[in-house]
DNA sequence: TTATAGATTGCCT
DNA sequence: GGCAATCTATAAT
């Protein structure tokens, strides 16, 4: 973990091209990017360590299944724009529609590491944490992905739709040069449907992957 | 119109 | 390990 806040506010978003293509390489060439939230001057940010794809029509335990609904319809839309779901009465989750558009494919993110705005997130969070947190600590604020959700301040009504690849976005993705990591594939998390396909894509033995410890 | 399951989390035993 | 919280999209009546 190499970068400063300062660095990535200057860092490109990733463009619309990284989006167009098959949620599972998507998904796989997200790990190790870095997800930005700005706000006021100040910022968010953590590296993507977890994600799962999501296959569209084809995909039984996909949103976009059954096709387009108003719930789900940013999925069909243009890709590298954000899907949020509001689910179990609770939580927010965040996605990004992938392949061109009339396509239903995206990748739903499940663990940042904590980069930047730490305090922010743990305020978010409604968490205290130390002024020097262990690992443990800093799990608790975006491993998984109604942690992350909350902890970047993200909801339904204020960011569905928004377009990660637009340079005024305050949600972006950026490459900050961190080397590619070793990927491993696993099922995916919570669903019934189509649970024995390798969808989830996570940086082989980092820290801040979702799950229990 | 009513019922139910859901891409989760945190607290309880 | 079990389960309640709490909303909504979708299925069933």
């Amino acid at each position: 973990m190499t970068s400063n806040s300062r660095s990535l506010d200057h860092l490109p978003p990733l463009p619309r091209a990284f989006y167009i293509r098959d949620p599972r390489r998507v998904a796989r060439e997200l790990l190790g990017k870095v997800l930005v939230r700005h706000d006021r001057g100040s910022l968010r940010a953590g590296r993507i360590v977890e994600v799962e794809a999501y296959l569209g029509r084809k995909d039984p335990a996909a949103h976009a299944f059954s096709g387009p609904t108003p719930r789900n319809q940013v999925l069909f839309g243009p890709p590298g724009h954000a899907y949020v779901y509001f689910i179990y009465g609770n939580h927010y989750c965040l996605n990004v529609s992938c392949e061109p558009e009339g396509r239903g494919g995206g990748v739903l993110f499940r663990a940042l590491e904590p980069i930047s705005g730490i305090e922010a997130m743990a305020r978010a969070r409604h968490l205290r944490l130390p002024s020097v947190p262990r690992p443990g600590e800093l799990r608790l604020l975006a491993s998984g992905p109604g942690r992350l959700a909350e902890a970047l301040g993200i909801t339904r009504p204020r960011d569905n739709a928004k377009d990660f690849a637009s340079p005024v976005a305050d949600l972006q993705i950026v490459d900050d040069g961190f080397p590619p990591a070793r990927v491993a594939l696993t099922p995916r998390v919570g669903i019934t449907k189509a649970a024995d396909h390798k969808l989830r894509y996570l940086i082989a033995g980092n820290p801040f992957v979702s799950g229990k410890r």
